[in-house]
DNA sequence: ATTCTGCATGGAT
DNA sequence: TATCCATGCAGAA
C-alpha cells in the first residue's frame, strides 16, 4: 500500500488521527484512494472492520476484539471485506450492489438520489432503514410490505431496485442464544436510501445484522437497521427488536389490519424524525466497548412533551416500526434507559384518533427532568445490543443547529415575520414593520414608523462585550449571520420550524432556552450606539428623525450618560455595575453591557471600586435628578417585592423573582398584560419548569446556567439596592422637594439623535430591567411596547395600543415624568456641567 | 383548586 | 383529501 503525504485526518471518522503519512485505502469515487492512518490502514488491509461500535478501539473497526460482521457501512475495504455468509446467504443485493458505489460519497449521492435529503455536513447521522425479515405469521406482511414497497418504488427508486428482485433469504443467525433459521424477504420501510458496500470482487457487503425474534409467538421479525453515512464516518448498527414483552398474537396485528410500517404508501418516515446521532452521543450511550447501538429515531421535543403532563407524542411511523405493537389504548410498560444509565419504565400506549392512533409515552417527566431536557431539546431512541434494550438520549438544543436556521432563505430585504439572529447570543428580533433592516451594505435604519405594538427586541446577553468582535452584535453582523445561517441546508426539517404560526414561533422562543430579557425597542436604542467616528445621514420620517448609517452598523454598547463640561470636551459617565459609582469616560468610549470599574482604564485612579466618587452627592445629584426618582420608586416596588420573597431561599426565590418579573413585565391593568399563553400543563417557559409544587426539575444553587446566573445577577442587585434604600429615600426626598428640573436626557451616545430617555441607564444593561420589571408592579405608565418573547404573534396587536412610535420616541420607561408627547428631543439638550 | 385522563380539534403537511 | 400530531379541553379523581 502505498502512502502518501498530505495534511488532514485519517478517512476513518471515528480514528481521525492527523497525519502527514497517509497509507492508501479503498478507491474513492474521485479516482482517488482514501487515506488512513496506518493503524487504519492495516486494518483496512487486514480486514478488520466491525460494525461494533468499539469504544476502545476509536470508531468502528478492530472487530477482533468482538469477531462480529464486518461494518456493511463503512467504507467497504473493497477488496479484502469479508462476508458473513452464515448470516447472508443471500440478500439478493447484488444488483443493489453494481448500483451503488462502494465509497462513502456515493453514499450522498445515494441519498439524494433516493430520497432527496440531504444530511448536514456538520452531523454524523445514522440513518436505519428497517429491512423486515419475515417469516412465520408475518407472511401476510410480507405481501403487504411488497405490496406497499411495489407501490412505493416509483417513487423510491432504491426500493424499486430492492424490489425488483425481491429477494428471500435464508438467515442464519444467532442472537442472545437463540439461533434462527428464517426465509426473509427484504422490505424497506423507512429512510428509503440504501446502499451496499461493493466488493470488488463482486461480492455484496456484508451488510445484514439485526436479527430478532419472538420467541413466544410464532411471529418472528426480523429487521436490520443500517445507519447510513454521509460521510467517511459510516457506523452500522443493528436492531434486535425482541418483541417478548408482546403479550399475544394478537397484539401483533396492527390496528387498522395494516402492516406495522406500513404507513400507507409514505413509507418513509419524515426526516424530522431521522436519527441524527453524533458519535459524541454514540459513545455517551455506549456502556461498553461490545454494545452495539442502533439509533432508531428521534424527536424534538414540543412544549406538550416536556410539560409537566409527562406524556410524550410518539411519531405513529416510529412508533409502529421500532417499538412493540400495542394492541390496546392501555399499551405497555416500556422500559427504557437513559444515557445516564437509569432505567425507567414508561407507559406505551395510544389514543385512538381520527380512526387512527396516537402514540404515546407516559411517564417520561421524571426522565426529562433527570436529563434536564425542555422543549426544543431532541429525545433519541436507539436501540443497544446485545441487551437489545431501548436506549433514550438526548440533545440539547444549544447543541443542535438553530431553528433559525432552518429557515429558508429570504431575499436580502427582511420581511415582516423574519426573524434576525444575533449570531452567538442567543438573540433574536423579530422583524415587523417596526424595523426594516436594509442589507448589503449592512446599513441599518432603525426606527419605529407605524409600529404596533410589535417589537421584539434582541435578548442581549449581558456579558457580552460592546466589542463587535468579539460579540457579534451588531445588527449588521446580525444580519450577515443570518444570511450566512441561510447558507446552510438544513435537513432537520421540523414541520413547525418551517411555519411562522404560532406554534413555531412559541417553540422558537422555548428553544432559545436563556433567560427573558425584555427589552423594549427604546431600551435597545438605548443599548445601540453609533459606530465610532461615523456620522449617521439623518432623515425625517413623520417628524421622527431617522439615522441611517450607510457605512456601518451601530454596535450595542452600555448606555452612558453624554455630558459636555464648561469647556466643551464631551464625556460620559458610565456606572459601575460593581459598587454603583459613577466614572467618567471619554466620549468615544465603548463600555460592555456589564462595566465595573476595574474597567475604567481612563482613570487608573478610579479603577477600583473603593475609590471615592468623583462627582459629589450635588454633583451628582444634578446628574442624576429623575434617575434617583425613578431608581427609588423601583426600588420601593422591588423592595416590596422583596419583601414577599423574603421567606424564600437561593434560586426558588429567584425564579419567583423571576415570575414575577415576567408576570409584571407588561400592565397589570390589562387583561393582556400578559403576551405569554396561559400556564398549563405542557408550558416549558421558564415558569413552568420550576413547577410550584416544588417538585420537578429545579436548578440547583451551583447551577450556572444563563437563567441561574440572571437571576443570581438580579438578586443581588436587588439587595444592594435594598441596602441603598436608606440613601435612595433621602434622595427621593430631595427630589421632591425640589422643584422639576430640565430632564436629563441619557442617550446612548451624544450623537445619536434618534431618542432620548429619561431611564435609569443602569437599570438597562445590568440586569436592572428585570428588577424594573418586577416593580412595574407599582409603577403607574405602562411598559409600551415592552418585548415579551413569549408573546403570542397572533394577539400582539391586544398590546396596547400607541406603544408604536409614540413609545418610540419617547421612553417613558415607565416613568412617570412628563411625556414629551411625541416631541423629539434632542438629545444635544442632554449636557451636562453647562 | 389541582392534577390526571382520554379524547377532540385543527393546523400543517 | 387524508393523515399526522401538537395542543386544547372537559370530566374525573
Amino acid at each position: 500500500m502505498s502512502t502518501s503525504s498530505s495534511t488532514g485526518f485519517c478517512f476513518n471518522f471515528n480514528c481521525r488521527d492527523g497525519s502527514e503519512k497517509w497509507r492508501r485505502g479503498w478507491p474513492r469515487r474521485t479516482g482517488d484512494y482514501a487515506h488512513l492512518c496506518d493503524r487504519c490502514a492495516s486494518a483496512y488491509e487486514e480486514g478488520k472492520f466491525c460494525e461494533t461500535f468499539h469504544l476502545d478501539a476509536s470508531g468502528w473497526r478492530s472487530c477482533e476484539s468482538c469477531g462480529k460482521t464486518p461494518n456493511p457501512a463503512w467504507p467497504p475495504p473493497s477488496r479484502l471485506l469479508p462476508l458473513q455468509p452464515e448470516r447472508m446467504k443471500d440478500l439478493s443485493l447484488k444488483a443493489l450492489n453494481a448500483t451503488v458505489a462502494s465509497d462513502p460519497e456515493p453514499w450522498d449521492l445515494a441519498l439524494n438520489l433516493f430520497s432527496g435529503f440531504t444530511m448536514p455536513s456538520n452531523v454524523q447521522p445514522r440513518l436505519p432503514f428497517e429491512i423486515g425479515l419475515l417469516g412465520g405469521i408475518d407472511k401476510l406482511r410480507i405481501c403487504q410490505r411488497l405490496s406497499t414497497a411495489s407501490r412505493e418504488k416509483k417513487d423510491n427508486p432504491i426500493e424499486g431496485l430492492v424490489n425488483r428482485k425481491p429477494g428471500i433469504s435464508t438467515i442464519d443467525s444467532s442472537v442472545n442464544g437463540a439461533s434462527y433459521k428464517e426465509q426473509s424477504h427484504l422490505s424497506i420501510n423507512d429512510f428509503g436510501p440504501i446502499t451496499f458496500p461493493k466488493n470488488d470482487s463482486a461480492v455484496v457487503g456484508s451488510c445484514m445484522a439485526a436479527i430478532s425474534s419472538k420467541s413466544e409467538a410464532n411471529d418472528t421479525r426480523l429487521s436490520a437497521i443500517f445507519s447510513q453515512p454521509c460521510t467517511p464516518s459510516v457506523q452500522v448498527g443493528k436492531q434486535i427488536w425482541n418483541h417478548n414483552r408482546v403479550g399475544s398474537s394478537s397484539e401483533v396485528q396492527p390496528h387498522d389490519g395494516k402492516s406495522r410500517g406500513d404507513d400507507h404508501g409514505q413509507g418513509q418516515l419524515l426526516p424530522r424524525y431521522r436519527p441524527q446521532i453524533t458519535d459524541e452521543e454514540l459513545q455517551q450511550i455506549s456502556t461498553d466497548s461490545n454494545s452495539v447501538i442502533t439509533p432508531l429515531f428521534e424527536k424534538l421535543l414540543t412544549a406538550s412533551d416536556a410539560g409537566r403532563i409527562g406524556r410524550l407524542v410518539l411519531p405513529k411511523k416510529c412508533a409502529e416500526a421500532y417499538f412493540p405493537p400495542i394492541s390496546q389504548p392501555e399499551g405497555l410498560p416500556l422500559e427504557v434507559r437513559d444515557v445516564k444509565g437509569k432505567e425507567w419504565v414508561f407507559q406505551f400506549r395510544f389514543w385512538p384518533n381520527n380512526n387512527s392512533r396516537m402514540y404515546v409515552l407516559e411517564g417520561i417527566t421524571p426522565c426529562l427532568q433527570s436529563l434536564q431536557l425542555q422543549a426544543g431539546d431532541t429525545v433519541t431512541f436507539s436501540r443497544i445490543e446485545p441487551e437489545g434494550k431501548l436506549i433514550m438520549g438526548c440533545r440539547k438544543a444549544s447543541s443542535i443547529p438553530s431553528f433559525d436556521q432552518v429557515r429558508p432563505p429570504s431575499p436580502p430585504f427582511l420581511n415582516l415575520g423574519d426573524e434576525i439572529s444575533l449570531f452567538g447570543n442567543n438573540a433574536s428580533v423579530l422583524v415587523d414593520d417596526s424595523i426594516k433592516i436594509r442589507s448589503g451594505e449592512g446599513s441599518l435604519v432603525s426606527g419605529n414608523l407605524n409600529d404596533k405594538s410589535r417589537q421584539r427586541f434582541p435578548l442581549i446577553n449581558q456579558d457580552a462585550k460592546a466589542d463587535p468582535k468579539s460579540a457579534g452584535l451588531t445588527v449588521k453582523s446580525t444580519f450577515n449571520a443570518k444570511k450566512m445561517l441561510e447558507t446552510k441546508p438544513m435537513a432537520h426539517n421540523n414541520r413547525k420550524n418551517s411555519t411562522s404560526g404560532t406554534k413555531s414561533k412559541r417553540l422558537r422562543i422555548e428553544k432559545e432556552d436563556i433567560v427573558e430579557l425584555k427589552l423594549t425597542w427604546e431600551e435597545a436604542q438605548l443599548l445601540m450606539r453609533p459606530p465610532p467616528k461615523i456620522a449617521p445621514s439623518v432623515f425625517v420620517i413623520e417628524r421622527f428623525e431617522i439615522e441611517e448609517f450607510e457605512e456601518a452598523a451601530p454596535i450595542i454598547g452600555r448606555p452612558t450618560i453624554p455630558v459636555v463640561d464648561h469647556l466643551g470636551l464631551k464625556s460620559q459617565w458610565a456606572q459601575c455595575d460593581e459598587c454603583f459609582k459613577w466614572r467618567k469616560v471619554p466620549e468615544d468610549a465603548l463600555l460592555s453591557s456589564r462595566w465595573t470599574c476595574s474597567e475604567n482604564v481612563w482613570d487608573l485612579g478610579r479603577s477600583l471600586c473603593s475609590a471615592t466618587e468623583e462627582l459629589s452627592a450635588d454633583q451628582l445629584d444634578e446628574l442624576l435628578p429623575t434617575i434617583s426618582k425613578v431608581s427609588s420608586e423601583k426600588n420601593k416596588a422591588t423592595e416590596d417585592n422583596s419583601d414577599l420573597f423574603v421567606g424564600l431561599e437561593g434560586l426558588d426565590a429567584l425564579a419567583n423573582l423571576a415570575i414575577q418579573g415576567e408576570g409584571e413585565s407588561l400592565p397589570h391593568s390589562s387583561p393582556t398584560r400578559t403576551k405569554h399563553p396561559r400556564h398549563k400543563p405542557g408550558c416549558s417557559c421558564i415558569v413552568c419548569i420550576q413547577p410550584p409544587s416544588g417538585k420537578g426539575l429545579k436548578h440547583k444553587q451551583s447551577c450556572e446556567c444563563a437563567v441561574c446566573s440572571s437571576l443570581r445577577r438580579r438578586f443581588r442587585t436587588l439587595m444592594e439596592r435594598r441596602e441603598k434604600k436608606q440613601m435612595e429615600k433621602e434622595t427621593e426626598a430631595l427630589q421632591h422637594q425640589q422643584s422639576p428640573k430640565q430632564l436629563l436626557h441619557i442617550n446612548a451616545h451624544p450623537s445619536n439623535k434618534t431618542e432620548n430617555s429619561d431611564v435609569n441607564v443602569e437599570d438597562l444593561v445590568t440586569g436592572g430591567c428585570v428588577n424594573e420589571h418586577i416593580g412595574k408592579k407599582r409603577t403607574v405608565v405602562p411598559l409600551k411596547g415592552q418585548i415579551d418573547l413569549n408573546v403570542h404573534p397572533e394577539r400582539e396587536e391586544e398590546l396596547s395600543p400607541g406603544s408604536n412610535s409614540v413609545a418610540m420616541k419617547c421612553f417613558s420607561m415607565g416613568t412617570t415624568q412628563e411625556d414629551t408627547g411625541g416631541q423629539h428631543l434632542p438629545t444635544d439638550t442632554a449636557v451636562l456641567g453647562n
